[in-house]
DNA sequence: TGCCCCCTGCAG
DNA sequence: CTGCAGGGGGCA
């Protein structure tokens, strides 16, 4: 579910209300939603007692950092949510607004692991269980099996056109959608902005990677940033599942031109947007605008 | 470099 | 009931 955008607003709300808070006891409802690093042999209830110091991103993993250089790995994957509740919070709570009949309703039959904090409560609620919580150390980050296959940031100076273009040439016979999810070139996006930033650059999702012009590269490399940008300034897409870290609704899903919109007329030319499958996964596009 | 799969729930 | 869902690991 949660793609860059989603991941950093998450990140940068809890990363203004967990540090300096205590863990106060840890709760594993789903054995399968709490992984140890290979070679750490701590129980869940080894960080009881230890501080949370800050937050962190790394493509579209969460990490907590905590004293003594542990921290916490945390993916997402399709129905993850990580939400904090203060305490007494719910007293507070304008009753009928649906963020308070979010909040109300935790911990749900989906809480997989909760953290009781000194002001609050940390919950970690994952639907289809394909995310997790891995207790970690600060020196085994960089050789995690998940870290350690990421890419680049797409706002980073590094990911610019010829960096794209380099991806693509590499990639030359594969959809030049497959080459932006593939998080080992750039991270954080996922199959909504992919298909946002094709719109928006006007390519169309099944081309393949050898066939763009550098024109198309250039445009390509300037959408990715567009829409990444724009999906943290709208604090992500709610559909379904993805919540703020403080159980509020994003509001980019106001703002797609493409994803989701099958049938609906494109903002540009009003031609029917058209959903496909391409790398496996439903794909939105104009087939007027997009080349 | 593509596919199947992990799992659960919802819409058609 | 089948198919599909913001991800990505493991396997040809």
């Amino acid at each position: 579910m949660p793609e860059l955008p989603e991941v950093e607003t998450v990140v940068r709300g809890l990363g203004k209300l967990l540090p300096r808070q205590t863990i106060k006891t840890v709760e594993v409802l789903s054995a399968k939603s709490f992984l140890k690093a290979t070679g750490l042999t701590e129980k869940p209830a080894a960080i009881e007692g230890l501080k949370i110091r800050s937050l962190s991103r790394r493509g579209k993993g969460i990490i907590i950092h905590l004293t003594r250089d542990y921290c916490l790995l945390i993916h997402l994957k399709m129905t993850g949510q990580l939400v904090y509740i203060e305490k007494d919070a719910k007293k507070r709570l304008n009753y009928g607004h649906p963020d308070a009949n979010f909040l109300e309703s935790m911990p749900s039959s989906h809480t997989r692991v909760f953290l009781r904090l000194t002001n609050g409560v940390l919950y970690f609620n994952d639907q289809r269980r394909f995310g997790y919580v891995k207790l970690t150390r600060e020196e085994l980050l960089d050789s995690d099996p998940f870290i350690k296959r990421l890419g680049i940031e797409p706002l980073s100076l590094e990911f610019n056109s010829k960096f794209l273009a380099g991806l693509a040439r590499r990639r030359a016979r594969s959809n030049i959608k497959a080459t932006l999810l593939d998080q080992s070139g750039v991270v954080g996006v996922g199959n909504i902005y992919a298909d946002e930033a094709l719109f928006d650059a006007k390519v169309q999702p099944t081309r393949l990677g050898d066939s763009l012009s550098p024109t198309e590269i250039t445009r390509l490399t300037k959408s990715v940033k567009k829409v990444i940008a724009l999906g943290i300034k709208y604090s992500g897409t709610s559909l379904t599942h993805y919540k703020t870290g403080e159980g509020a609704q994003g509001k980019m899903q106001n703002h797609l031109k493409v994803y989701g919109r099958t049938g609906l007329p494109c903002t540009v030319c009003k031609t029917p947007i058209k959903k496909i499958r391409t790398a496996g996964r439903g794909t939105h596009y104009c087939p007027s605008c997009q080349k």
